[in-house]
DNA sequence: ATCCCGAGGG
DNA sequence: CCCTCTGGAT
């Protein structure tokens, strides 16, 4: 067995992207979300979670802490109760309000626009700091990698690791770097709809013929 | 490597 | 019962 050469592997990953934008042209962020304080505090909440679920709650949380300096100043026992259903609600909610102080203490209450800025702030990894950039601001510094990203990649055989700090660097030369916020959200929908884990619908799937995992349903 | 944690699907 | 869901901190 050949290990695939680089320039194929690249090709293939172009012949990925065109199919997927093709089948999902509406891929986008689904944490609902009015500016980047209130992308950062969901995505916080989102750490294995659904974004559906995630919807569920924060609008009652953004009603009741509108602004970071609100939250800063909220008890954990309120935010506690809000977050409740998204799991992992003590270390949320310990992390949301340690986020909304960071903020004030440090970024004049707004959200940072670097990476080195944002990892520093309670509850923020290197995922949650790229779907910050990316899709609050625009900046694809990275690729965001989270548990659909790497499961995709992985069975595309685009990457051969499993630290998701290594699949990101294994990913980034493999696409444009303008496509790179929207080549996350192409393979959370495509990982979400028909590439489920436990039960991928190869037949139903636009890259089969580019997999190297896919099997017989 | 382990802990945090709830909800839904199979 | 098992696994999975846009992880991060220790």
């Amino acid at each position: 067995m050949p290990r695939e050469s680089k320039a194929a592997r690249t090709a293939r990953a172009a012949e990925i992207l065109t199919r997927l934008k093709a089948e999902y042209p509406d891929a986008h962020c689904e944490l609902d979300h009015e500016n980047a304080y209130q992308l950062l505090a969901a995505t916080i909440l989102s750490a294995q979670c659904t974004d559906a679920r995630v919807n569920l709650v924060t609008p009652a949380l953004f009603r009741r802490y509108p602004d970071p300096a609100a939250l800063a100043a909220a008890s954990p026992a309120d935010v506690e109760e809000l977050i409740r259903s998204t799991g992992f609600f003590r270390n949320k909610a310990k992390s949301l309000i340690g986020m909304a102080q960071a903020l004030v203490a440090d970024h004049g209450g707004e959200v940072p626009r670097t990476m080195e800025a944002l990892r520093p702030i309670p509850g923020v990894g290197r995922k949650t700091a790229n779907v910050i950039l990316g899709n609050a601001f625009g900046i694809n510094e990275g690729i965001t990698v989270d548990t659909h990203v790497k499961r995709l990649a992985g069975l595309l055989r685009l990457t051969r690791e499993s630290d998701p700090e290594k699949v990101e660097r294994d990913l980034m030369p493999l696409f444009p770097q303008e496509d790179w916020a929207l080549l996350s959200h192409l393979l959370i929908w495509h990982g979400r709809r028909t590439c489920i884990a436990n039960r991928p619908r190869c037949g139903e799937c636009v890259v089969a013929e580019l997999c190297p995992s896919r099997r017989e349903a």
